[in-house]
DNA sequence: TGCAGCATGTAATTTGTTACATGATTAA
DNA sequence: TTAATCATGTAACAAATTACATGCTGCA
């Protein structure tokens, strides 16, 4: 389930251009699996190469010719298959919860910056996909609405989280900064005197 | 913050070997930065060639010698620079999601299925937490804590919400998988008829 | 007998990101 | 006049994953 996958799967909804794909990708998919034209662009001349899709370039004045991708039935077979057998991966990389690790080694402004961004963008992306939500018809699909309640749902319990457990967190690793200061100045003397 | 850096950071707070650090990649850091050897020992040597940590080695009998890393005052500085410069990311890339956006192009017994294995590892994420934090004692550090807390009600947040919704998913995915499939029909008739 | 743990690493491959390159139209 | 929308792509780069390569000890 790469790019070009995923690519094939809304090429399986609606024909389309690289550039309407990229607005697919920046609208509900973007909160859990991003993509930049750098992706889309190659992953659409690929599947055309494996004639996964078929493509047909409209003339236009002053701009590229648009080039609409059509799946192919080659296509439509592959990405049911790949929907049937592939094990999906669900992966997070944090560098916030990683920094959030070493709290006790940051200043209480700094730290507390880092949480009150981080709930900024949660709070945007509350706000993003209730829109989305909002604009969706009787007829969008199942799926759509479920990992988009799906997104709310998480982005609206970090929030809480970082709200419920925030000077919590200050208080204690203010606290703990001081400790760790005075074993660090410990350990240079000791690195010192060492053998 | 990269992999290198990282494992910097969990060098200023205990020197290790690249064995060790990757256990402790693989306790809590696995909830929301893993990292395996292949990223682990080539960032260790390049943290030694840096002159951010240096190196002593114990011979021992069947084994490689150990290498053991420890930081220095350029690597701490290093490190607390990250710290304080840092604009930290938080992604996600879930080929689950992205998979459940098509349910309605799935057989139920496929979509019921995604949703228990997943299910099920969240329940494992939830005890594998619960049990690092049991094993913790009243010294560690407040961030480790934190985004051990924050991991947990992640997990318990998205399990409730795959079981709060699991059957309406099912029932208007199936639902719709038959219109779509009406319109499949529909569709490949009209192309034969395209001009 | 086989697997888990200890301990090191390299190298190929995969994948995606970022920056670059071009250029017209339209609304604020 | 500045930014956004439309529309295509390439190429260098970064980063991590996976597979490979080696080998002893101790437990079940």
């Amino acid at each position: 389930m790469d790019v070009k996958t995923l690519c094939l799967g809304l090429l399986s909804i609606r024909e389309a251009c690289g550039y309407d794909l990229k607005k697919e990708f920046g609208s509900i998919f973007k909160h859990f699996y991003p993509a930049g034209y750098g992706s889309i662009y190659p992953a659409l001349a690929d599947l055309a190469e494996n004639e996964f899709v078929n493509c047909r370039e409209i003339p236009q004045e002053g701009k590229p010719d648009r080039k609409i991708y059509r799946i192919t039935d080659k296509g439509q077979r592959f990405f049911a298959k790949a929907l049937r057998d592939t094990a999906p991966t669900h992966k997070l990389r944090s560098e916030f919860l990683a920094m959030l690790y070493f709290a006790d080694l940051m200043e209480p402004e700094r730290l507390s910056m880092l949480l009150d961004e981080r709930l900024e963008e949660l709070r945007g992306t509350i706000v993003d996909i209730d829109q989305l939500e909002q604009s969706w018809g009787t007829q969008t699909p199942a799926g759509a609405r479920f990992v988009a309640g799906f997104g709310a749902s998480m982005a609206k319990a970090a929030a809480n989280y970082i709200e419920s457990n925030r000077e919590l967190l200050l208080k204690l690793a203010s606290e703990q900064t001081v400790e760790r200061t005075d074993r660090t100045g410990d350990q240079s003397a000791t690195v010192e005197h060492r053998p």
